[in-house]
Order: structure tokens, then C-alpha cells, then sequence
DNA sequence: TATTGTTATACTCTATAACTATA
DNA sequence: TATAGTTATAGAGTATAACAATA
């Protein structure tokens, strides 16, 4: 055992798998999620910057929010200022679809924290600002 | 803010989304990597114990064991008490494969814990088998 | 000329339906 | 008949290359 942050890396692996996979019947897919997370929490989004957020390709990322816009979950609208850019915004849908899957994790994941004692949960919240960093580092 | 789960479960989401990003170039997918971590730590499996694992379906699983197959680091063998049954092991090569991928993603991983203090790191370490526990549940 | 976004095209991974061999 | 695996086929999601519009 070269390092023992082994069992950490894959239980923090395990355990997001099994988070990514909570979703409903028809929903979208992790990527369609992951733009509109983003632009929820960050507000209006170029094409370009939604890219390099997800590591992902322009191209890719156009068919994507293309999707998304089909779905009426997003619209694009050209920039004023600079004629080459397209805005990416949510609709009044894509809101409400945020909300309510976020709504539908945490309690999936709140459920899974019930079976935890007392200390194990103290000793999650007092590690979230850990991974935090580790995440952004 | 209904829960006060919700920042851990995105830095979760998000440290786990940059381990995996953590590929080598010509690397396998996340799929197929999943299938060779799985018969490394279980032993031989069937194919449909890989599909029920990983939560696909039989004829997913049977192509991604065949690429890997192709690759050297799977074997498929019938089962002799049930001729229905295929028996699918590592080979050497993805024995190696195996191995040498978890040293890189745990000195990755072991990178960044090194930006972290001492007090950190203990409070990281000692979250591990919490974390293992709720991934289980 | 460089940048932003898009279209064309192909490859990978997934799924459902239908089939084969065995129990 | 039921089960384990496979084959056939199609639908997402990703990529690279080439193009269009604007700065």
C-alpha cells in the first residue's frame, strides 16, 4: 500500500457514482446537467466559457446547449456588444427543473446521511470545506 | 438553503468529476476502467454480475468486455458446471494496467492533499470510512 | 488575422429487440 | 420454459476538421 489515501480517492469515487447515478426516468444527461447547473449558479454563460468549464469542446458544447434550447430548458441570444458571441441563459423551465433535481439529490443524499451517528455527521459537515479546496485546488 | 448537505454533496460531485478527468491520453473510458478496477478487487465474474455492478445493461457490458478483450486485458472463458456461464478474468497486461493506473491517480490525488495542513489531512483520513459507509448504504 | 460560434462527419458508449445455447 | 450470453441496430454524446461571421 503505496498511500494512504487509496481508500479515501475510492470511496469518494464510489460514492459519486452512486450520486450521479439518482436520476429520473427521461432526464437529462450528466452534461446537459452540468450546463445547467452552471448557469443557474454563475448566471449567463458564453458558448466558449461553458466549454472550458466542462473541459469539453465548442462544438460539443453547442450540440449540447442545442439540446438544451430544444428542450426549453435555455435560450441563446446574440450579444450586443459583440456581435460573435451568443449569450446562454435559462428559462423560466430550466429554473424550475435546477431546483427541483437539487432538491431531489439532497434528499436522496440527506436519506443516506440519516444512518450516520451523531459524530459521523459532525465530522462530515466540519470536511466539507476540505474537499472544497481539494476540488478547486 | 432546506438542507445543510448541499455544499458537500457538490464538492463530492466536483472533486470526484476531476479525478476522473485524470486520464492519460488512449486511456480507456470510464466504463471499461470501471470493469478492470472490478475484477481486480472481486476476482473472476460473470458478465452478467459486471452488468448488474456497473447498472448496465448485458449486451453494454458485452461489448465493453469485448474491446477489452481485444486489448489483452480481459479473457472470457465458458464456465464448466454451467456452459450458459462465461468466466471473465484479467491477464496480465491488465493486471499492469490496473495497478499502474491507481499509482497515478494516487499520486495525483496524494498532489493535492499536499497543499492541504496537517490538520486536514487528519480530518480527511478520519472521514474515509464514513464516506465509504454512506456509498455503501 | 484572430476569435467566436457553427456545421459536417465519424467514433464510442449506451440501449432495446431478437437470437442461440444451455439448464 | 427460463436463463446467460450474444448479435443487430439505433440513439446520445463526444471529437476533429472545415466554414462563416465579426473584431
Amino acid at each position: 500500500m503505496p498511500n494512504p489515501y487509496t481508500d479515501l480517492r475510492l470511496s469518494l469515487a464510489r460514492l459519486s457514482r452512486r450520486m450521479r447515478q439518482q436520476r429520473a426516468e427521461g432526464d437529462v444527461g450528466e452534461g446537459q446537467r452540468s450546463v445547467l447547473f452552471r448557469v443557474h449558479d454563475a448566471g449567463p454563460q458564453t458558448l466558449g466559457a461553458l466549454a472550458e468549464h466542462d473541459r469539453v469542446t465548442p462544438p460539443s458544447m453547442n450540440r449540447t446547449v442545442g439540446v438544451l434550447v430544444e428542450r426549453g430548458y435555455l435560450t441563446r441570444e446574440q450579444s450586443t456588444e459583440d456581435a460573435r458571441r451568443v449569450s446562454i441563459d435559462l428559462t423560466d423551465a430550466g429554473r424550475q427543473w435546477v431546483r427541483e433535481t437539487r432538491r431531489r439529490r439532497d434528499a436522496w443524499f440527506a436519506a443516506r446521511i440519516g444512518s450516520l451517528t451523531a459524530e459521523e455527521r459532525d465530522l462530515l459537515e466540519r470536511v466539507a470545506p476540505v474537499l472544497r479546496k481539494l476540488a478547486d485546488a
